[in-house]
DNA sequence: CGACATTATGACACCGGTGTCAGGGTTGGA
DNA sequence: TCCAACCCTGACACCGGTGTCATAATGTCG
């Protein structure tokens, strides 16, 4: 047998038609259970599969998920920010229990990301994912939701439809660590990361750390901010040009966890003693938090769950089902920076 | 416009048949300048894109490789090997450089793991990718084979088919770490991992590291051999069956990165200081290893040139062009755990 | 025994493109 | 003027399934 097995062979072995074979395969109702039976039989001797291509062309859905992955240009490129891989892992899973494939894609946030994968019946719907100055995104956001397509998307809002987005609840994950820090009475504190409406993220985190803050009566001093995109670097050099400011505190909020690892890297080399000087708290809870020294206290978002939520939301879509905006329950995970 | 524009729509519109709408846009030089421009134009008003599920079933391929991942069904559910995200991201990349799309999915080693990504038309061809039990995998793979599918697999060798494999020098590595710890006289050397046929990767770093050392007329005590799959967990469990054997040792090469930084929370816990009393070695130089206490000495293995070698072997193979074996070389990355 | 429901099957159009072939129109050389 | 060459286009079969409709065979009941 040259080529590949198609299902007009498998009829012919059968001695039935092609239409029965078809059918059999997908165990339809209709067929005799002796049909069956044989034609099962035949079509695992000639190995065949059925052709997507042609299956997926004919019902008009793909039974495939495409995720989008978008990527901070001005990060190093030759590493992926593990709470996205993290992420990635657990919607793979997701998937891969509802049945569905998934096709992974790296995008750039600056260049115009192409979300084709829909249009051209790749996919039967889209999920997006990461950080990144969604801005910009809004009209991207229109044009899909004006084109009918499926999404989701993490972290970022999308105007007037809370219902394609599912996020961790950064505000209650910010006041969870402030009042960590309050708990150990470490009232003076930096926020190393990028608090504007560029990063709704971090900018939900540093609201519910200031309202917490705020609460107990205390001001945040808004010169003991530095700016952070979410690498190591970056998070070093803030933190860095926060020291050469002579800028003092006892306490340091990290808007992720690579942000807080770089400030650790940065507190050490100046002299700094963790936690003894600084306190030291990020968000994300990756991998390597707890391998850093000392360990990192940090606001756990739970992967598995929001990969499961991203996926069920994003198929509820797609069947046109009714579905509610998805937040989160962040928990503090306290190891040795902060203790 | 209810629905997805189809050929035959802009066809209607540009005013020409849908055979010239199909050759416009793949730009074929049998169709007038002019009329190209008007099928292009009537198209991006439509939002036309090409249908991948009718294209790919004329054209009987896809412009989509797979990529299989294999964990260990004995580790930790939750979490992924670091390393193999990092492949999976440099993965990824090359793929998009290569303009084909990449199906993700996740397989247990212990279950039998289809690989019918290729027969169902939806991927040119698959690649492998995991640790594990590769010795059950060789009938998998003789089967993949004799049905022509397309693959390449990382690390493990197929029988006579050396030009199916790209994987780091495993042996040339291990050689690597064993110099690294002969130059600083830590000859009284344990090895935690699996140097056994069922994890070819780790014989071969042990057999490179055993030879080393044997070229220095050292000759490895059996007994300071612990088994390990690559987890910390295992690493930690390993590293502490020795030391509660009371077994010395002034030096540790962990078949793997993660095993290295089990057993170096194994040694602290024990009061044994690294480097003082024991200097570490990993394998795989993940992104955890700078960051650990003290940092990690390990042996790189470049995941970005890994990726694109196994993309584009991948590639050649389902031109039908020949494939050279291809061995990728490692390199020592020197950190505080070792100096 | 005839009317009718039930069961199992085959024939066929269809999904939306791609590739082949035939043919119309124009140009150029003999 | 006629034929060949060239350029461009349309008609149509085809990829390999799925879904609908028609129909043959069998069973049921009055």
């Amino acid at each position: 047998m040259k080529g590949k097995a198609t299902s007009f062979d498998i009829a012919h072995y059968a001695g039935v038609s092609q239409s029965t074979v078809s059918r059999a395969l997908r165990n339809s109702p209709l067929v005799n259970e002796e049909t069956r039976k044989r034609v099962f039989e035949v079509a695992k001797q000639l190995n065949y599969k059925v052709d997507k291509n042609a299956s997926n062309l004919r019902t008009q859905q793909s039974s495939t998920l495409a995720l989008l992955l978008f990527e901070d240009p001005t990060a190093d490129e030759s590493q992926i920010n593990p709470f996205f891989l993290a992420m990635l892992g657990s919607i793979t899973r997701a998937c891969a229990a509802q049945g569905y494939d998934l096709l992974v894609s790296f995008q750039s946030t600056s260049a115009d990301w192409q979300a084709d994968y829909e249009d051209s019946h790749r996919a039967d719907g889209i999920i997006l994912l990461g950080y990144g100055d969604y801005v910009d995104y809004q009209a991207k956001f229109s044009s899909l939701i004006e084109q009918n397509t499926k999404f989701v998307c993490w972290g970022a809002s999308v105007d007037n439809r809370p219902d394609l987005t599912v996020s961790c609840d950064n505000y209650g994950g910010g006041k969870l660590a402030a009042a960590h820090l309050l708990r150990a009475n470490r009232k003076d504190c930096a926020f190393i990361g990028d608090a504007s409406e560029h990063s709704p993220e971090f900018f939900a985190r540093y609201q519910g750390f200031k309202d917490e803050f705020n609460q107990h009566g205390i001001t945040l001093n808004e010169r003991k901010m530095a700016n952070a995109i979410s690498t190591e670097e970056s998070g070093y050099h803030a933190t860095r040009s926060l020291i050469a400011n002579n800028i003092h505190f006892n306490s340091l909020f990290a808007a992720s966890d690579l942000i807080a690892i770089g400030a650790i890297r940065a507190l050490k080399e100046a002299g700094i003693k963790v936690p003894d000087d600084v306190h030291v708290v990020g968000f994300d809870n990756i991998a390597v938090a707890s391998f850093t020294n000392p360990p990192l206290t940090t606001v756990q978002q739970d992967t598995t769950l929001a990969g499961q939520m991203l996926v069920d939301n994003l198929l509820k879509l797609i069947r046109g089902e009714v579905v509610e905006n998805t937040l989160l329950p962040p928990s503090l995970i306290i190891r040795g920076s902060s203790v």
